[in-house]
RNA sequence: CGCGGGGUGGAGCAGCCUGGUAGCUCGUUGGGCUCAUAACCCAAAGGUCGUCAGUUCAAAUCUGGCCCCCGCAA
């Protein structure tokens, strides 16, 4: 017999894990947050998690609080086994987390207890952890501090970005929600307690960080560049007036090509003189302009009035 | 009605204000030079200038509508 399950949900990251429900269990109805305005002439829009459960002809809620009373007794009719929340984007308060028979299980995108919060994929690469993972936990009303259940690995590799581990681990999460859910009833899942003096927390990230401090290590940028892609993404603006935002790069061979804070167009390489040696930018987006590699840019400025090195404004 | 930038040979751009022979850097193809090359030299192919209509002797360029792309903001 299938298991019966509620999925709260929200965005992208959710979705594959919705989508393994859908075939392996009985979706009852799913939650996500209500629609918002997005995007150039701010229409409303569905979520991701949304979508897809329209598709598929499941019943959906979108209440702006989830653990109201009136919405606990609704979740009460359900009678579900389990409740299933993927980044759905609200705190759940008791009563709702002990409506489900077996209780509510969640999905982390960090190897707990490190990087409990919000951003937990950016945190990772941002601080240079080698691996991540994902963790499914039971929901107490403490965030992200249940008992662990399962947890998966991955490695972080030097071309990884928020938005190829965010794939990837969305896809992992997926894969063990089954198991877990299965571990759960037949008991041969040993809850583990997270260790408190190894706890970190993943603040939200904000749109100030993506500001590029030149006077920062090669290192440091590197990982910038890609913990905040795609979002919010890193900006460099210079004197002259160019916008641009570093989509990809890399640490230069090339030591020093300037004086911190420099851009330097060298031997057909856009570089970025950072506090220890030089960082090279190699695809990057206008303001306004497509994302494009940067021998296309280099190609393009040679009939425009620009011309290298700028300075870029702190 | 949130603010703004843009659609020009395969790519990235200039030209538009001050209408009148299609430009630049690169790629592609052929040839040359070289021990050799992603280097250099020569040559060629490739575009109804997003789309529809208007103004005009003449529109990439001016006017209006439509389609598409993107930055900000959320």
């Amino acid at each position: 017999m299938k298991l019966k399950v509620v999925f709260m949900g929200t965005p992208e990251f959710a979705v594959p894990t919705l989508k393994k429900l859908l075939h392996e269990a009985e979706v009852v109805a799913v939650y996500t947050q209500p629609d918002k305005p997005v995007g150039r002439g701010l229409q409303m829009q569905p979520s991701p998690v949304k979508r897809v459960a329209l598709e598929a002809g499941i019943p959906v809620f979108t209440p702006e609080k989830v653990s109201l009373p009136e919405e606990v007794e609704k979740l009460k009719t359900y009678h579900a086994d389990f409740f299933v929340i993927v980044a759905y984007g609200q705190i759940l308060k008791l009563p709702v987390i002990e409506t489900p028979k077996y209780g509510c299980i969640n999905i982390h995108s960090s190897l707990l207890p490190r990087w409990r919060g919000a951003a937990p994929i950016h945190s990772a690469l941002l601080s240079g952890d080698e691996e991540t993972g994902i963790t499914t936990m039971r929901i107490v009303p403490k965030l992200d501090a249940g008992d662990m259940l399962m947890q998966a690995k991955t490695k972080i590799t030097p071309d990884d970005t928020a938005q190829s581990l965010h794939d990837r681990l969305s896809l992992m999460g997926a894969d063990l929600i089954i198991p877990t859910l299965q571990g759960i009833i037949d008991g041969s899942i040993r809850p583990v307690i997270q260790d408190e003096s190894l706890v970190t927390y993943a603040h939200k990230l904000t749109k100030e960080m993506e500001a590029v401090n030149p006077h920062k290590t090669v290192k440091e940028i590197d990982l910038q560049v890609r913990a905040l892609n795609p979002w919010p993404g890193t900006r460099i603006e210079t004197t002259e007036g160019l916008k641009l935002k570093i989509k990809t790069g890399k640490p230069s061979a090339k030591k020093n090509v300037g004086t911190a804070g420099q851009l330097v167009v060298e031997m057909n390489a856009l570089l970025l003189q950072c506090a220890d040696g030089a960082y090279e930018i190699t695809g990057l987006q206008e303001e306004g302009k497509k994302a494009v590699p940067t021998a296309d840019f280099l190609n393009g400025i040679k009939n425009r009035n620009l011309s290298f090195p700028q300075e870029v404004k702190a």
